[in-house]
DNA sequence: GTCGGATGTAAGCGAATGCTTACATGGGGG
DNA sequence: CCCCCATGTAAGCATTCGCTTACATCCGAC
């Protein structure tokens, strides 16, 4: 049966409505109304659980940003990142690069909680190079991932956006591994 | 000697300021107060002139648009545009691509704009491979470069954002040289 | 010189937004 | 049983936003 009162059921249904939104619309264009309205809730019990709409999009970036690169092992980052922006047609803005993306955003704590996010990737991916500036590869690399990202989920570019997703995964990943590999002569 | 009453001057100061605004802040967090008064001008200048603040985005989006690509021919144009945006340090977000990117949603004409701008750069850049799928190649280094100019710009992410122009030029041509090059057989 | 339209200004309207407050209610522990 | 506090709600406050309106002022044509 359902438990009408149930904080943390309430705090969580907050948090999946404001990771759906702040994916979708980004967080200027995300209200605390449309929030709580698609949570079903009152939209005061955001600011008592979340104290604020910036908290509350820190907890989101925070939460999905803790759930990546769990799965996969730096070899396959790259690949499985691709895979899962190119793959999930109907609903790609549930990656958290976008709402990211979608929200250019300078003070609170997402700002921290973004540039983080960007070093977790950036720091897998740098351990597949010996090279010199493997830092700069592993950047440039996680730069090509979020300008797919960008191109096919807001500016839905063709014939990006409807490609297919293992031609694109290995085109990329052929070219990117120009930067990524390790010196044969090691 | 200045001209106080100038229609033309105030338009195209409306203009500056709005490209300015827009470039650094996006679309949302850019009031047309701000864009007023960096132009010195009242804001009711800015609907008499433009008709609305979506007008106006439009419009700078158009007028940048038209000024791009006429410099370069298509082999220099990566290399150019990668050049311009690792370059202009102190200003990068006069690319019109920060623009675009830090606005990403919102419909009336500047979806359009948008798009085309991306068609000619994709257009252009597809002419350098005679591969069956040169157009989607051609997205993939597009995409390239705008994740750079977004991990430089919106997310500041280092070492990239303070990264030499040259090196990322080579390291990115190179890489994108196995998509675009033409085949070595033909 | 003066009249009229082009140019610029001040003030504010209605709506939306983030957030707060005062109050209702229900369910578990004594 | 009943009381108390966690949970949920309704209403509104202060601000900001895009945009409008009513008015002042300057300059060129005649």
């Amino acid at each position: 049966m359902s438990r009408p009162r149930d904080a943390a059921a309430t705090k969580a249904a907050l948090l999946d409505a404001a990771t759906k939104l702040f994916g979708e619309r980004g967080f200027d264009r995300t209200t605390v109304r449309d929030i709580a309205s698609l949570a079903g809730v009152n939209q005061a019990l955001l600011f008592r659980y979340y104290g604020s709409k910036d908290a509350l999009f820190a907890t989101v970036l925070a939460t999905q940003s803790r759930e990546l690169l769990e799965d996969s092992p730096a070899e396959h980052l790259l690949r499985n990142v691709l895979l899962r922006i190119m793959e999930e047609r109907p609903r790609p803005e549930d990656h958290p690069l976008y709402a990211v993306l979608r929200s250019s955003h300078h003070d609170s704590a997402a700002e921290v909680v973004r540039r983080q996010m960007g070093e977790e990737y950036a720091r897998a991916l740098s351990s597949l190079t010996d090279a010199e500036d493997a830092e700069l590869r592993a950047d440039l690399v996680l730069a090509w991932v979020v300008g797919i990202g960008v191109l096919r989920g807001v500016f839905g570019k063709q014939p990006l956006a409807d490609a297919d997703a293992a031609t694109v995964t290995a085109l990329v990943t052929q070219a990117a591994s120009v930067l990524l590999e390790h010196t044969r002569l090691g």
